[in-house]
DNA sequence: GTTAAATCTGACACTGTGTCAGTTTTTGTA
DNA sequence: TACAAAAACTGACACAGTGTCAGATTTAAC
């Protein structure tokens, strides 16, 4: 069990129904989690269909049973991954109360996922450069953020919280912001410190939406690894 | 020539004394240009030694004469791509005057820059995901920026024009925002419009350096392609 | 015009991919 | 438990692209 010592576990995936579980499905599960460990110590373009399936115990060509291709793998991956990061963002895209605290709890949460999920998030944004119907997927995922932001800003600003600019470039760039600077920070060994990059991006969402008033305003539940 | 007709062109090198140009220099100035003119139409990832050299008429075996492989020549890309985005963003870095007024001028030009080279840029970016030696020059390419933006956000903060915050992981962040929204709204076509691009871009960081009440001071000298 | 150096090339060994016919294992049923 | 149909697996193959090298060709200096 190739997992590393002084790095956090990469965090297996387990089948959904305890009981009666399929050879495919468990198969299928030992694939997604070798690269689960793969990816958390060597970058993506390392990974090879040979390299994964060597520390299943299964032949090379079975992968091809379950994946057309390495791509269609870390999109598997891109599913799960999207879930739990959906789920941190929640309260700003969708929450009720102050947008200014439903921001940064937001953030908070979206800083720890993608600290846990460091080289993964990384490994799935360097494999979808490499393949067109996957950096559509990738694209498809931001693209999603950037319309419920956009709906979050045009809501607020009809309350008079955002200043009245065009929503939809500024989303566009806090969502890059995001994406890229969390895979900068948290994508490789030793990953960054979480607590300065989220104050920087809260400051840098406070600023630019709410305005300089309401920075340093929401609580840190950022505390440990 | 393949240059492609609704597109812009992607500008070309050409040796540097013009008298006196040794075969060598000749060849290498072609694999460059096919470069350019590769990425300028087809992603990354779809670029080989063959297909580049198809087009400037010399065997594939040439070109490990003058680059060990495809990541050295995006290297050499980076290189000349580079000198171009240090000029642009030379105002804000090391100029003299009023700093809001120097870092619209500094997004300006690397707007203007980005949006001219945006196909190039994103070949650049994604090419620097599957190499290890390349990955870290274009870190150390971000991080030279880091630096240098750090030092004029100390330099404000002492005159009093930047709130007391940790300039480094903010500058980070800035930076990230700047080359992903970039490369993403630039990178492919069809590219974005420039001018909603800057504009996001100069109020982020308007707001987040030097508060909301130097929003939209800075003027737009970008009109055209 | 000669010739040494520079430049170029075909052919080769190698790594990794994706497929397929055939074998082995699993699983539901008697 | 036995057994047959289905499911899962495998070795071997054809193919793409890489990087290298000995030898052929071209350049350019004299």
């Amino acid at each position: 069990m190739p997992v590393s010592k002084q790095l956090s576990s990469p965090l297996h995936l387990s089948p959904k129904s305890s009981l009666k579980v399929s050879k495919s499905e468990r198969t299928r599960i030992a694939i997604l989690n070798a690269a689960l460990d793969f990816v958390w110590v060597h970058p993506f373009h390392e990974m090879t269909v040979s390299s994964l399936m060597d520390s299943t115990g299964v032949s090379r060509a079975t992968f091809y049973q379950y994946f057309s291709d390495l791509h269609e793998l870390m999109e598997t991956l891109l599913d799960f991954l999207q879930e739990e990061i959906f789920v941190a963002a929640a309260p700003w895209i969708s929450g009720t109360g102050d947008p200014v605290s439903l921001m940064y709890e937001a953030l908070d949460g979206l800083v720890r996922v993608c600290y846990e999920r460091g080289p993964l998030l990384k490994a799935i944004f360097d494999s979808a450069t490499a393949d067109k119907r996957f950096e559509n997927a990738w694209e498809k995922f931001l693209g999603g953020f950037d319309d419920a932001g956009c709906a979050r800003i045009k809501a607020d600003q009809e309350q008079g919280l955002i200043p009245d600019f065009d929503p939809y470039s500024v989303m566009f760039a806090l969502n890059r912001l995001d994406a890229y600077t969390l895979i900068s920070a948290f994508g490789q060994h030793p990953r960054k410190e979480p607590e300065p990059i989220r104050e920087a991006l809260a400051r840098i969402w406070a600023s630019s939406l709410y305005g300089a008033e309401y920075i340093g305003t929401g609580a840190s539940t950022l505390n440990r690894t």
